[in-house]
DNA sequence: GTCTATACTGTGATAGAC
DNA sequence: GTCTATCACAGTATAGAC
């Protein structure tokens, strides 16, 4: 006999098609944009009917929510991976955690907006799917503190970046601007928080 | 007889009403959110059926157009009156315009997401009502440049004004937490382009 | 210029057959 | 679990009386 829990062949299904939905309802938001996004263009991506989905999702904003977790999750995964291993030199460091913020959200403005904006008006994540991004956001403070950084100097940071972001989405989308510009930005916070 | 052009009592009238329903508008926005709100809800705000609004505006993005020229139209009025006689210390006068466009942004979110961000989809702010946005940021630049500061650090300057507008937002809206974080914000950047 | 009435489309969501 | 059929509603827009 084989060892180990029996494998739910059901439960496997499930989850695969609910990934296969929410991948869907990525390309859809990346289509139309995030806001416009409908289940019916969802369905047909995935080759089902509109209320299908609702076997898989209870409704419209539990998608968001799991839209949300998956970003965020994503980041988390692809971040502590890299922020196991940074360079000794703090100012170095920032600059590697940055530009990997950066990439990632440039790499995809609904996602970005998902995560970083509030452009839903109906939609709340709930708490689990919130859960990623805090743990993101209290390991870097955990490294900017180790650092000697402020927690003030810290958030301006972060200000900072998601500045740089933003106008690259609203005035240079595709372009290499603000990409240019985020080195020297990072370098003027750290001179002006001492950082080596 | 009395000098001067007639006044034209429709044009005055209909001019009236136009700014009654922009008016209107806003304050749904403020309700529910700029992208959700529906010609119904304005109609209703200034005591009209929506189709009525259709003679007035072609269309619900013709309010939205009018929404965003007044919308940079008044800040580039209030903006251009207090740069008129901006302190004669270089940082002193950059903490001035930024405070008053910090103020500006957070009074409103639904403005400053109509102003600064592309949250409508199908939304394109037409060319007249751009302009006011374009001279802001051209009258900043040759303020910047009058000082000195290079036109990189000028985007820099606005990345980070913007950033931390959208980190109040996100984070702390109704709070001073960011309040709080833009001067000293500023004064690294003054530091670091070597603002007087 | 504003009204009523209405057209037409698209939305999220539900019920029940298979 | 997926389907068809359908709901209730909101969306923008137009026609025509007054």
């Amino acid at each position: 006999m084989l060892d180990g829990p029996i494998r739910d062949r059901v439960a496997e299904r499930r989850e695969l098609t609910r990934r296969e939905i929410i991948d869907a309802a990525w390309e859809v938001a990346g289509e139309v944009g995030l806001a416009s996004l409908t289940l019916r263009q969802i369905a047909a991506k995935v080759g089902m009917q509109a209320p299908s989905l609702y076997s898989h999702f209870e409704s419209k904003n539990a998608i968001y929510d799991e839209m949300f977790a998956r970003a965020w999750g994503d980041f988390e995964e692809s971040a502590l991976a890299r922020w196991a291993n940074l360079s000794g030199q703090p100012r170095l460091a920032v600059k590697q955690m940055v530009r990997h913020f950066f990439d990632f959200a440039v790499a995809d403005l609904a996602r970005y907006q998902l995560m970083n904006q509030r452009i839903l008006v109906g939609f709340e994540p709930t708490a689990r799917s919130f859960a990623p991004s805090l743990r993101v956001v209290e390991r870097s403070a955990e490294i900017h503190q180790a650092a000697g950084v402020s927690s003030e100097d810290h958030l301006i940071l972060l200000a900072l970046v998601s500045g740089v972001v933003n106008q690259h989405f609203a005035n240079d989308p595709g372009g290499t601007t603000y990409s240019d510009l985020l080195d020297r930005s990072v370098d003027m916070w750290a001179d002006a928080v001492g950082l080596r």
